[in-house]
This record gives structure tokens, sequence and C-alpha cells, in this order.
DNA sequence: CTTGACTTTGGAGCGCACTCCAGGGTTTAC
DNA sequence: GTAAACCCTGGAGTGCGCTCCAAAGTCAAG
């Protein structure tokens, strides 16, 4: 059994971080002692720990939300868990595709620049960025898929498009990043 | 030659985007028509697309700007940009690992559940969650160090804890971002 | 000439995920 | 017994990257 500190400290994050899980609903209200002490033990450690290593791995905490309250559902069965894993295995996938690009094409700057002293009116590098050739491809249809996938964590927080505020319409904002699956 | 519009539309995103490019110093200044409107050449159109692609690997704003700021600076020469490029290609195969682990982990949990009827109660996906054995080991040191790698974007702001306190004004952020779930 | 789509500016607001603080109480080590 | 170290709640602030708006001006089509 630990204190918020050590727990905090034993799954990843600050005593902060944890109080604040716990008000997004992401940690059950811990269990507390007469003074009014969280007191946590192992398994508390353990989804703490889970919910930062997604985290880490660039999943929302809505998210990780969903997963974890499909638990607690009793309507929802072991297929619902399923599909939103398969999901959430896609875009991972899409997003390590994006960045494998960009890694290949950061290797392939650094290898170009083979005269470290040059100055910088000859830096191949930076030639290379102006013509944005860098991931050595044209901007097409399924790099702009890939992309959509990957900035998942930016929605457009107001779905603009469906629910249009009192007053003028705007449609100032296109429908660019539509909500995906 | 674009209006901003189109220019936006062209590069990735909207005119309120490439604004604030512009304000936040991205983008140079674009030269205007005697109305004051902006105009944008191909050569805009690439540099957009690469802040718009170098940002869905992940780099911050405040990344690209560096890259692209020691373009315009006379003391800087080549080897500053390289050793830039170096130290974002670190980060991004830091990054990928973490994510590959976590494809991996998720292809496992996928794996396991092979009986997609099966009630919540047996439901092995969620059982493996709730002993957080999903990257199928620990949480050591050198997995922390890559996690806090991978969240360069979300810089402790704790650095200056004892610092004098940043003067607070304005505006209430009142919020309570209403229910979960 | 009118209409409507586009542009300008400055500034406010939002969503996320914290982070920090005040002003109290509790626990532990010496 | 007292000081340091921890904990509590509630609420405000922060940084990023937009996003939206008002109120005005511009431009092309019908």
């Amino acid at each position: 059994m630990h204190t918020i500190g050590k727990f905090a400290q034993q799954g990843g994050g600050t005593a902060d971080t944890v109080r604040y899980y716990e008000k997004e609903g992401l940690l059950a209200s811990a269990r507390k002692t007469e003074a009014g002490y969280r007191l946590y033990d192992e398994r508390a450690v353990r989804r703490l720990r889970f919910i930062r290593q997604a985290q880490e791995c660039g999943f929302s905490l809505a998210d990780i939300r969903e997963l974890l309250a499909l638990k607690s559902s009793d309507a929802a069965c072991c297929k619902d868990v399923k599909s939103v894993a398969v999901t959430k295995k896609l875009h991972l996938e899409h997003k390590i595709r994006a960045l494998q690009l960009m890694s290949r094409a950061l290797s392939e700057l650094i290898a170009i620049c083979n005269d470290e002293a040059r100055p910088l009116d000859a830096c191949p590098i930076l030639a290379a960025l102006e013509n944005s050739s860098c991931t050595g491809k044209q901007h097409d249809q399924a790099n702009e898929k890939g992309a959509q996938c990957l900035r998942w964590k930016y929605f457009p927080r107001r779905a603009a498009a469906n629910a249009p505020r009192p007053g003028r319409c705007s449609k100032a904002s296109r429908k660019r990043w539509g909500p995906i699956g």
C-alpha cells in the first residue's frame, strides 16, 4: 500500500497527475485512510503504468479511457474491446510509417552533408529543405491519408460542420480533418 | 500566385493556420497587393508543405523554426544544421521504437482474443491490460529514458520550480470540461 | 449594381494534459 | 514537541497549435 507520492513515483508521474487522472476517471477513486489519504495497491500501480505507457505511445487520455471504460460496461463484449484494439493498431501503424519516412529523410539529409565546415550558402541540407524534397517524393494522396491518421490527436474540437454556431454561417472551418472512424 | 485561401489548400491547412505561421515566424511576411491581400508563389507552397510534413512527423513548430532559422543566420554553418538533424533523428528513432513496442503489444492482445463472443468477464484482452503485461516486459530504467525522450512535446514546466511566479493575470479559465464518459 | 465569396486586422477562446498554488491537515523523525 | 515532509481540496495558470469571430474592405459573376 502506497500513499499518492510513492504511488506516482512507482507508476510514473506526479501526485498531481494521479489526482488529475482520478478526476478524469482514468483511475478509480482510491480507498482512503481515516485522515483522507489515498492508498494504492500493486494493481493500481500496474494500471497507472499502463496508462503512462499507452500515453507515451501517442494515445490520448480519451483513447485510453475508451479502452478501460469497456471493462465496466455490461453491454460490451470482447468483440468491442478487440475492435478498439484493432483500430488503435491501425492508427499506430500509420504513425510508424510516417515517422519512418521522416527518419529516412533525415538520414538522407545527414548523409549528403559531407563537408561540415561548408558555409551555409552551400549547405545541401538547407537546399533539400528548400525544395521540400526531403521525403524523396511529392505530396500525394496516400501520404495525405496517412498524415490525417497521424494527427489523430488534433481533431477539430468542435465538429463545426455538424454543429454551426448561432449567428452568421461561417463554414470557415473546412472539413479537412473530418472525424475519422 | 495564390491568395491565402488557395495557398493554404495547396500546402495544407487553413488561411488561419497560415496567418498563424506568419505571426510565429515560420513563414516570411508575404508580399501583398495594393488592397492588402497576401500573395504566395510556388516556393512558399513548398515551404508550407515542408512545415506541415515535419509537423505530421511529430516535430513541434519550435523544432521546425529552429531548423528554418539557421538558414538566415550568418554565424551558423552547415555543421549546426547537421547537428539539429541528427538530434531530431534520434528523437524520431526513440519514438518509433516505442510505437513499435505498443503495436506489437496490441497484436498480441488481438491474437489472444480468439473468441469474440465471449463475455467481458472472460476477455483476455482486458485481463492482459489489467496485468499491464502488454509489452511483455516490465517497466525498466531504459524504457523510462526512452519514454522521457518520447514526450519531448510536453516538457516538464516544473523546471522553474523555484523561479519567481510568472505574472498571473486576466482571463478566468474556469472550464470543468463536462462529465467524463 | 448587387450578391456572395473572399480577404484584412486584432483579439478572444478552446482542448489537452498537466502544473502550481493557497491554506489547511497529518505523519514521521529527531 | 517541533520541524520537515508528506497529504488534502479547489481552483487558477500554462504552453501549444490552432480556431473562431467581428467588422470592415475587395473582387468576380450574374
